[in-house]
Parts: structure tokens; C-alpha cells; sequence
DNA sequence: ACCTGAACACCGTTCAAGT
DNA sequence: ACCTGAACACCGTTCAAGT
């Protein structure tokens, strides 16, 4: 709680005055963001950290979004592109659980990040290691029968809820009186009136984003099922 | 282009100098919204429209998060809570098409306020309009056979569906540079190396959401089918 | 080319002081 | 109680000027 002014990220990283470079800044942007999150990666506190002002950033990024884009993709080469399923060598665990499992580890990244996953999904990347992940996604699913075209439709609802889900959560539980707050809601819900919200009345504030991993796993299955019984408008699976 | 200065929003409604309440701040909210766009709708520009000073605004609304929430709210009582399926009288249209009716209706809204659909993401409403619209998703489900249960965790799968699309979509077509971004994107796609990236380079970047309505209502078809086919850990269906 | 100081046009929120 | 002026501590982005 003491507020005291921290010190620059990362001393070691920078010896002396290197040379601006895109990679440079955005390699600070990443520091920052793992020290204090993406609230404080503004173009001005870069500056500061690269000793520089903060219009000389603009030579080698456009805007803030863009910088943001980038740390994020920068993030994405951390993502598991291998797991789930049996886990052996042989790779052959069923395609649904590999599935889930590359989802889960991209879902981690972003539970770390709030603001991060908040941004991915209005502002899609299109990086080269968010695209080595949609490659491996429609791969899987192609390897489980589903027909390419499909899987290439699937891949954006897939990506869609697992990182809806991730931006959702993470504000949940960053808010301080998340405890205060949750009681709250249920007691609202509960009290409404069953002859005008029977259904909310009788099942509780549960309704609303209950109890994380279970839940959202589910999810996921829903939309894999989803995706193995919903012919796009070509095909008839 | 010329941007000459914006008189205050709706001259009309605000006689002299009414005095401050919760409601006459979101109503300014809302105004100001609908002229300008949530990012105008800040503390200190609704203080000047309500002829104040940005600290009195605080006696009525905790914070700018709150006060976002409520203006989304308010705009979801304008949601058709009775659209699709047949649209007769009688009502036993197909419960899935009434619910894509209704979802379609709520994406409508979100599409005409990207930036509210983006904050709906990560920040649940929890509005008296919001609730009512939950509970018509809920009754439409279980009317279909859901299991109670099952649809609770499935209108969470859904609104979530619909509000990323929302979110994604609506930020796509603001930046007026739309065109060649696109079309750098999909050459940067399809010269990804066929040996690395095999369905990407086959695929291009179609797969990178596509075509608009005809993909969003087969995302949520996708969700609806994968819902009657995903029974949750206390049912078999 | 690349870099920068300084400025423009904003923000949210708090707090002591007034009515 | 309710309201406010003024301040604190920030933002993104541009642009003319320098090297």
C-alpha cells in the first residue's frame, strides 16, 4: 500500500543509451507490463524508461494500439502449441482434449494479463505468433474430421470465447471487493420477483459467471460440439 | 472534416440549470453518446453539459467504469425481447430462431456502440434491462428442453458470443482505413510459406474473420447447437 | 533520416472549502 | 448534505526545429 516511486524496469537491460529500435521498445513495453501492467505502458513512461521523449517513439510505432498489438503477439510465442491430449510422443490423444489444452495455455497468458485480453478482443492480432496458433488450431481440428472451411470458421468462435472468457474473468477477480461485490448481485438476483424473473429467481446470482474453470471449460466444449454439428453454408459435413 | 467546435448536446432538454441527480447524468450520458461516442463521454465533459464542475458529478456516480455501465444498460431496454421464430401471435416459432432473434437484436445495439460493446466484454452490466434480457434467454432455452441448469451456464456462453462479435466487428469497420488493411493482411497471409503455415496458405486470410453476418450467426447456431449437445457436470441430458 | 522540446488538448479523481 | 474550484498527476499526438 506505501506508494513510494518505483524505480526503472529493469536497469540491467539497458547499459548505457542503446540506440532506439522497434524490437528495443517493445522489449521495454514487455518489461513494463510484467512489472506494473499494461495500464503503464504509455508511450510517455517508454520515453522515460528509454530516456528519450516520447515523440521519438513515433518513428518506429504508430500509436499506442499498435504498441499493444505488438506486446501482445509478443507474448503469444509463450503459448503451448503442443499440449493436451495424452501428452506422449505418439501425439495422437484425442483432438478435442488438444484442443482444449493449446486453448488453455493462450487462456493463461491472457488470466495474467487483463488489459491485454481486453484488447484482443475488439483489436484482433494478426502477429506471427498469433498466426502460428490459428495454424495449429485449424490443424487440429482438420486432424479431428472437420472439414477445412469449417475449421477455419471455428477457429475465430474458439478464439472468441477463450479470449472473451479470459478478458471477463480476470477483471472479476482484480477488483478489490470482489467478495462485497458477488454477495451483492446474488442477494439482487434472489430477490427478484418470481412472477416477472422466475428462471433468474429460482437459480441464483450463479447464473452470472459462477465458478470459473469449470465453467469455462465448458465453454469450449460447447463450441468444439458446436463446431462438429454445424455445417457451414457449403458443406454438409 | 471541418472540425469546428460542437454545441452542447440537446439544448432542449436542459431548461436552466436543473438540478444534479443520477438520472439526469446518465440521460446527459446517453445524449452525449449517441452525438459523439463513448469516448466523449468522460466526467468533465458531462459536468460541462450539466453546467457543473467534474467533482460533483462523484456525489451520484462512483467512477467513469459505473457510469459507462449504466448508459449500457439503459440502451438494453431498447433490446426486442420478442423477435424471431415466426413472429405470429401465438409464439411457438422455433426457440432457436427466437433466440438468434433476440441476440441479434442485443448485437444490433452493441454494433451501433463499439466502443460500449468492448467494455461489456470485461465488464458485466448487471441492470435491471440487462437481467430481464438474461431471463428471456434463459426461458427461451429451457421452453427448447435445455435443462434449467444447462441454460444458465449456456446464456453466458451466448451473450458472451454476442457481445465479442460485437466488439470485433464494430472496431473493424471504424478505423477508415479498413480497405488496405484488409488487403495487407490477406497478401501477408497467403505468402506465408505453405510448408510452415499449410492451411493459412491455402485458406488466406478469409479465415481472419470474414464476411461479417453470414459468420456471426453461425457462431451463435454453433453455440445453440453445441449447448443441446454439452451436458454440464450434473446432467446427462 | 532520425530525434527532440515544447506545446496542444485533453483525462480521472481528490480534497479543502464553501453553502 | 450537497456542491465546487482548484489542484495533482497524468495521458496521446503533432510539429517546428535541430543534428
Amino acid at each position: 500500500m506505501t506508494p513510494r516511486p518505483k524505480p526503472p524496469v529493469s536497469r540491467r537491460e539497458r547499459p548505457a543509451k542503446a540506440a532506439l529500435s522497434r524490437e528495443g521498445i517493445v522489449a521495454a513495453a514487455v518489461a513494463v507490463l510484467r512489472a506494473e501492467g499494461l495500464e503503464k505502458v504509455t508511450m510517455r513512461r517508454l520515453a522515460q524508461e528509454l530516456d528519450t521523449g516520447p515523440a521519438s517513439l513515433y518513428v518506429y510505432v504508430a500509436n499506442t494500439a499498435e504498441l499493444h498489438a505488438a506486446v501482445l503477439d509478443e507474448l503469444l510465442g509463450e503459448v503451448d502449441l503442443d499440449t493436451g491430449g495424452d501428452g506422449g510422443g505418439d501425439g495422437d490423444g484425442d483432438w478435442r482434449d488438444q484442443l482444449e489444452g493449446v486453448l488453455s495455455s493462450y487462456k493463461l497468458i491472457l488470466f495474467a494479463h487483463p488489459a491485454l485480453a481486453r484488447m484482443a478482443v475488439s483489436a484482433r492480432p494478426r502477429g506471427e505468433h498469433y498466426l502460428r496458433l490459428v495454424e495449429r488450431l485449424i490443424a487440429l481440428q482438420v486432424e479431428g474430421g472437420v472439414p477445412p472451411e469449417r475449421a477455419a470458421w471455428g477457429v475465430d468462435v474458439l478464439l472468441l470465447v477463450a479470449t472473451a472468457v479470459a478478458a471477463e474473468k480476470s477483471t472479476q477477480w482484480q477488483s478489490g471487493d470482489a467478495e462485497s461485490e458477488w454477495d451483492a448481485l446474488t442477494r439482487a438476483v434472489r430477490e427478484l420477483p418470481a412472477s416477472t424473473h422466475p428462471y433468474l429467481h429460482a437459480l441464483g446470482a450463479s447464473v452470472l459467471g459462477g465458478s470459473g474453470t469449470q465453467r469455462s471449460s465448458w465453454g469450449l466444449r460447447v463450441v468444439i460440439n458446436g463446431i462438429t454439428n454445424t455445417p457451414v453454408p457449403g458443406d454438409e459435413d
